[in-house]
DNA sequence: CTAGGTGCAAAAGGTTTGCGGTTAA
DNA sequence: TTAACCGCAAACCTTTTGCACCTAG
């Protein structure tokens, strides 16, 4: 891992460790950017640390994603997602493959609101068929 | 119910059986539209029918859903929650009390996406504070 | 040294399902 | 009449938690 220090400097600031087991599974986060479920982690995770649990994995993506090092990510009721991407985006989900994909942050035109009503974020989930699935669709 | 026949009409074209519990649960949406939870839904509709069962709320929830007469709203992990307004419109989530509130339909300006992506909806989640709890924050 | 983390197993919480009896159409 | 539905209880699946041991800082 390349910026282990910033990691590291970033989670003592909270007074939270950064251990081997939260740093395999932001690497593994960082590595294959397929938006992977806690399950998944854990499948990737033991490969490399048999002794990791289940419990470990879901306990480390929510210390990391509560710290801001990962967010998360839910379509409907699927299990979440967990994503390394910090940047600024959007979340595409393919309705036939069900695969995830960042795209460039879309923005919200909101309409009226109720007098008093304060947005702070509005996020944009877009649905639809990734270029492989619409390339089957022909 | 005032157009139970347009109900009614509406899921036999699809084999599916307009039942006294379906009436209720549709009746409980139409009127108080405050988007609740099945539990809910399933309390509410104990009050007037004291054997109906929690399966049945959430069986009849999805029926109803899946043939286009409520919809589901689903924030983050929580339980999914549901909505009789039909119309094109966004929802609103408190992040103080976690009121949800149907608001006009925000418009999505989508960003660049890789060729060969087709999309089919933009939901737009609005997450901030409601009247009553901006108030609050002075 | 010690607060915070790990692994395990058990529990929680929402939702779904199997089954025998019931009912809308 | 009969396929669809109901109520009940058990199962399911994801996620959380309690606890004894361990380890990063």
């Amino acid at each position: 891992m390349e910026d282990d220090s910033n990691i590291s400097e970033l989670l003592a600031a909270r007074g939270i460790r950064l251990t081997r087991q939260r740093e395999k599974i932001l690497a593994i986060l960082l590595q294959q950017r397929d938006h992977p479920t806690a399950s998944e982690v854990y499948e990737r995770a033991k490969q490399k640390m048999p002794s990791i649990s289940l419990a470990t994995v879901y306990n480390s993506l929510e210390a990391l994603a509560r710290n801001g090092l990962l967010k998360q990510v839910n379509v409907d009721r699927a299990p979440t997602r967990f994503c390394a991407n910090l940047e600024d985006h959007s979340h595409f989900f393919c309705e036939r493959c069900g695969a995830i994909y960042d795209v460039e942050a879309a923005a919200a035109q909101l309409g009226n609101l109720p007098p008093g009503f304060v947005v702070f974020h509005a996020d944009v989930a877009l649905k639809g068929l990734c270029s492989t699935c619409s390339d089957l669709n022909v």
